[in-house]
DNA sequence: AATGAATGAGCCTTCATTCAT
DNA sequence: TATGAATGAAGGCTCATTCAT
C-alpha cells in the first residue's frame, strides 16, 4: 500500500512541509515561494508537483489521514471500554487537537473554506463535523444503556457539544485559550449527561 | 460629540467604504489598492488617512461601537421587558450577525487577531465575548428571580450559548449555515433553562 | 487637437520607443521587459500605460497617421500634378516603405494579424490594401482620360500592382530584396499601361 | 536510399510531428515542449535529435522534398502536356498551397527567415522562387514555341505571376483569402498570355 | 538511446509606498 | 490636503537545458 516511487515520496515530503508552513501562517498568505523555500527545493520544481497553493492545500487535507479521532475511537472499541471512557478519549483527542501549536491546521482550513465554497457534501470540515456528531451521539447511547448517563435528547447534545467544541477552536485560533478553559467547558455539558455526579 | 471637521468626515467614509470592502473579502486579501478603488479617493489621499490595511481594519472594529447587542439590550432594558423577552431579543441578534451577508466581519476579524496576536485584555473579540457572557449570565440571573428560568450553573450556561454562538458563526463562515440549523441549537440550550416547557 | 498633457506626451513617447523594438524585433517576441528597457521606465510603470504587447502594438499601429501614401497623394492632387507623375509618386513611397529598414512594421504586422485573425473590416491591412486598390485604379482612369495611359482592366491591373506589392513587401522581409528588383517589378506593371513606351 | 535505422526513423518521425506544430504556431512562438508534447516523447530524448527549434525547423524544411510543383510538373512533362495544361497544373498546386490550412508552413517560414537572415543562396525560400520563376517562364516560352501563348517579355511575366502569389500567400496567411480571390488574380495574368481569348 | 526530474533564468503582473505638484 | 505618476520588490508561471539513472 502507498506509492513508493522516489516521485511519490517527494510529493509526500513537500505535503509534509508545506503542511507546517500552512500551520504557522494559514491558508490566505501563502505563497507557492513560502513553500519552495520550506522545502529547500526550485521554483520549476515545485511545480512539477503541484500548480498552485490550493491543490497543495488539498493535498495537505486529504494526507490528514483521519489518524486522529477515528482511529483512537477504534482501538478504544476493540479494548470492549466503557462508553465514559471512551467519551473521555474522544475529548481528550479534540483538547489536543485545540491545543496543538505545531501542524495545527485549523485556522487554514476555516480560511480555505471561507473563500473556497464547496457544496456541502464535498466539504470535509462538514463531514468530519457530522461525522464527530454521531460518533458522541453513539457513545451517549450506548452510556444510557450502561446507565453510566442519563440524557433526553442525545443528538442534541452531541450537536451542542461539537459546536462548543468548534466555538473553542476558533476562540483558541483569534483570541488562545487554556487547558483550563477547554475543560471547564467541556465539563459543563458533560455534567448534564451524569446521573448524579460527573466524573470526568 | 465627534468631530466634525472635513478631515474626521473623510476618515469616517473611508471606514464606512473599508468596511465593506472588508466584509466581502475577508481581512488577509484586501490590499490598499481595494480600498483606494472602494473609495475612489487617490492611492496618496488614503494614504494621509491611513497606513496599512491593518490599521484601516483596527479603525473599522472600533468603530463598530457596540451598536449591536447593548445598545438593542439598553433599549429592552428600558423597556421593563422580562428576563426571557430580552435573552429572546439577544438571541434575535445574535442571528441576524450569524446569517447576515453584507457588512459581516465575522471572518475578517477572525483572520486579523489569528495573524495578529494581542493580549486578552486588548482583544475586542475576547472583550465582546466576555461582555456577552456577562450579559447573558445577568439575564438568566434575572431569569430565575422571577422564575422564568432555572438553571444550577447561570455562568456555566451563558458560557456554553456563547461558545455554541461562536461555534455557530464559524460554520457559518465555512460551511455555510441555515436559520434552522442556528434555531435548533439554540432552542436546545434554552430548553435547559425553562422549568417545564420551551417558550422560544 | 492633440492631448498635450503629460500623460499623453508619455503614452506616444513609449508609442514611438516601441514602434522602433517592433521594427526590429518583430511582433510576437517582443516582450514587455524589451519595451521597458527601450523606454528606460520601470517595469510597473509600462502597465500604467498599456497592459499587453498587443495593447501597445495596436497604438503604435493606430499612430500610424496616414502620412504616408494619402499625404503625399493628397499634396499631389493639390497640385495639379498628372496621373503618371502621381502614379510615379505614389509607387515611390511604396519603395519607400519596402526598402526602409528602420522603423519598418511590416513584418511584426503580418505577425500580429497572422496570429489575431479580425474581421477583414477591422483589418488595417486589408483596408490600407483595399484603399490603395482604389487609389491606383483612380490614377489609372483619369490617366486614360488624359491618354497618358492606356489599359483594359484598370481595376484588375490595380489588384495585379498592389498583389506584387505585396510579394515584394515579403520578400523585402524574409528574404531580402534590392531597389533594383523593385524597380524592375514595378516597370513591368507600368509597361502594361503605356500607349506605346515606358516612361516611368 | 534514406537510412533506415532506428534511429533515423525517430529522427523523420519527429520531423513529421513537429511540421503539424509549426503549421498550427508558426515558428516563432513554438517551443521544444510543444514539440516534445506533440511526439509524446521525452524532453531528454528530443535533445538527442535536436538542440533548438530553429535545427528543428530547418529539419522540417529540408524534409519538404520538392514534393510539390516539381514532381507534379515532372508528371506533367512525361505525359506530353500542352504548355498551357502544364501551367493550369503548376498554378493549382499553387493554389492549393495558398488555400492549405493542415501543414501550412508558408507563415512559419517567413518568421523564420525574417528573424533568422541567411545569404540568398543558402535561403530555400528564395531558391524555390527563383526556381519558380524559371519554370513559368520556360512554360510561356514553349507556349509561344505552340503558340499557345503570346508574351513579349517571359522572364518578366513569370516574375510578375511568381510576385503576385507571393503577395496572394501573405494575403492569406494575414487578412484571410477565398478561392475566388486567387482565381481573379490568376486569370488577370494569364489573360495576359493568350492570344485572343482565356481559357483557364 | 531514452527518460523525466530538477534547476534557474526570465517574463508577467500586481502592489505598497513615495513624491513632485 | 489631495493627486496620481512612478518605482521596485515580490510572487506567479513557463521553458530551455542538464543530468543521474
Amino acid at each position: 500500500m502507498g506509492d513508493t516511487t522516489k516521485s511519490a515520496q517527494k510529493r509526500k515530503y513537500i505535503i509534509e512541509k508545506a503542511r507546517e508552513v500552512f500551520a504557522s501562517k494559514g491558508y490566505k498568505t501563502v505563497t507557492m515561494k513560502d513553500i519552495v523555500d520550506a522545502c529547500d527545493i526550485s521554483r520549476g520544481g515545485l511545480y512539477l508537483y503541484f500548480g498552485s497553493t490550493a491543490e497543495i492545500f488539498m493535498a495537505v487535507l486529504n494526507s490528514e489521514v483521519d489518524e486522529d479521532d477515528d482511529e483512537a475511537i477504534d482501538r478504544a472499541l476493540k479494548n470492549d471500554a466503557s462508553a465514559g471512557d471512551m467519551l473521555a478519549l474522544f475529548l481528550k483527542e479534540q483538547k489536543k487537537t485545540i491545543l496543538k501549536k505545531k501542524n495545527n491546521l485549523t485556522f487554514a482550513t476555516y480560511e480555505y473554506f471561507s473563500e473556497n465554497r464547496v457544496s456541502p457534501a464535498d466539504n470535509p470540515i462538514r463531514t468530519q463535523f457530522e461525522t464527530a456528531v454521531r460518533i458522541v451521539e453513539r457513545l451517549i447511547e450506548n452510556g444510557m444503556e450502561s446507565e453510566e448517563f442519563y440524557c433526553e435528547d442525545p443528538m442534541g447534545c452531541a450537536r451542542n457539544l461539537m459546536y462548543v467544541i468548534e466555538g473553542l477552536k476558533v476562540t483558541s485560533s483569534t483570541m488562545g485559550i487554556t487547558e483550563e478553559m477547554i475543560d471547564r467547558e467541556l465539563m459543563y455539558v458533560l455534567k448534564g449527561l451524569v446521573p448524579y455526579e460527573a466524573e470526568y
